[in-house]
DNA sequence: TGTCCACTGGAACGTACGGCTT
DNA sequence: AAGCCGTACGTTCCAGTGGACA
């Protein structure tokens, strides 16, 4: 008789455990960003106020310019796409056209790409550059009219467009209604940023924000009520510890009650809770997704750097270091200059100017690695604070991956 | 109260490159 | 192929600045 022939193929294992393991997740989706609920806990008002500013559609009228205020993961991205979506339902209904464009304007952040980008929503074909930004608006209005639509502009983190790019961009939209003849476009601004209408030229801000809708971040009770509707359509009954949810509240409230990070971390703590193989999500999940989350954003983060930043952060992280051996707190540009130039000497790289170095400093903030905080230290100038905002451990490991800057961080 | 440090950050410009139009 | 145009990444120049200190 033929002997079973025992497959060598490591993932068999793998696959067979994974199907053997108990089931925790009833519906995993809904615990991800492109999930849109059917009801937004907490934000009655904020969908009120949006829905009664964009109704006139439903009359066939162009609606006013809206603008939503707020910081992450407080729903304004999902209120603005619940009413959208409920609207475009409703016009329907009543025959009138409507389309509607989402972008994000962390990765469409020129005047060239967001006008590529709505032209792509029209299925207008332009090159990714190549042509002259006018001609590109150009064919989108000659596209947009021949539609006869009303057309909703969605643009998410709009702030980040003008701090790029300026108002050109936004100053076009908000006038190319007196260009086209049959279409009309309403524009939805999203930002995470209050203090953002200081940098908008005053021409736009007027009839940009003709309705203004602010979003306050959720208290600890209110993510609460947000994960237990989401947590019984994702989970299977009984599959989750009561102490769960409130941690998560607690975690996310403490961290400026970020829905998005909250429901985040009850998807990771129930993925870890199912490849362990046990059946209930309990506290001590919760936390290893925790760290998970953070050890996953810094490598992400760190290993896409461009070589030049990544020498800057090793820098940064040995200046760290040695300061905070002597109980010193703060690197400051200056500092992290000097060390940068050493490791460049070593690596026998051309350094950049300081000019430089201190708007990648700035970018390193942005990306949440570093807090970098403008000080004045009187007659010793002024200059930027650097300090962590992850784990040093976290960046010396994530840093550890490249073989090239290895050799630097045991460097004293 | 004025000085002065160590920068910051805006502006203008250069270079390399991809890709369009003519 | 030449002439544009947009993007990315960088440099140079320099006015401006908060606050400790003489």
């Amino acid at each position: 008789m033929a002997e079973v022939q025992k497959s060598d193929n490591p993932l068999d294992d793998v696959f067979t455990e994974f199907l053997q393991s108990p089931r925790v997740f009833k519906n995993r989706d809904v615990l991800t960003d492109r999930y849109i609920p059917d009801k937004l806990p907490h934000r009655t008002t904020q969908i009120k106020a949006l829905g009664y500013t964009l109704a006139s559609i439903l009359r066939g009228a162009r609606p006013s310019n809206v603008f939503l205020y707020g910081k992450t993961g407080t729903g304004k991205t999902a209120v603005a796409k619940f009413v959208l979506k409920n609207l475009a339902a409703k016009a329907k209904e009543q025959g009138y056209d409507m389309s509607t464009a989402y972008i994000n304007c962390h990765t469409v952040d020129t005047n060239y790409r967001v006008f590529a980008e709505l032209c792509h929503f029209l299925d207008v074909k332009v090159p990714f550059t190549g042509l002259p930004t006018d001609e590109v608006f150009n064919r989108f209005c000659t596209a947009l009219d021949e539609k006869n639509t009303l057309f909703v502009i969605v643009m998410d983190e709009i702030d980040l467009l003008v701090k790029k790019s300026g108002s050109e961009t936004l100053y076009q939209l908000t006038r190319i209604n007196t260009v086209l003849e049959k279409s009309r476009v309403s524009i939805v601004g999203i930002s995470n940023d209050l203090k953002f209408k200081e940098y908008l030229d005053p021409r736009v801000l007027s009839s940009l924000s003709e309705e203004e809708i602010v979003f306050r971040p959720y208290t600890a009770q209110e993510l609460n009520d947000i994960l237990n509707d989401r947590a019984h359509m994702a989970f299977n009954d009984g599959c989750i510890d009561d102490a769960v949810i409130p941690l998560i509240a607690a975690i996310a409230a403490r961290e400026h009650g970020d829905a998005r990070r909250a429901i985040d971390l009850l998807r990771v703590a129930g993925e870890i809770t199912e490849r362990n193989g046990d059946s209930i999500i309990t506290p001590k999940h919760v936390r290893m997704a925790h760290d998970a989350i953070e050890r996953n954003t810094v490598s992400e983060v760190v290993t896409t750097l461009p070589i030049q930043s990544k020498l800057l952060l090793t820098a940064i992280y040995l200046q760290y270091r040695e300061r905070e051996k002597n109980d010193e707190t703060g690197v400051t540009t200056g500092d992290a200059y000097q060390q940068y130039i050493e490791l460049c000497d070593y690596m026998r790289m051309e350094p950049l100017t300081q000019r430089r170095i201190s708007e990648l400093i700035n970018e390193l903030d942005l990306l949440g690695i570093i807090s970098a905080r403008v000080v004045s230290r009187g007659r010793y100038g002024r200059t930027k604070q650097i300090t962590f905002t992850v784990s040093t451990r976290l960046v010396h490991d994530a840093l550890s991956s490249d073989i090239g800057l290895k050799k630097f961080l045991n460097f004293s």
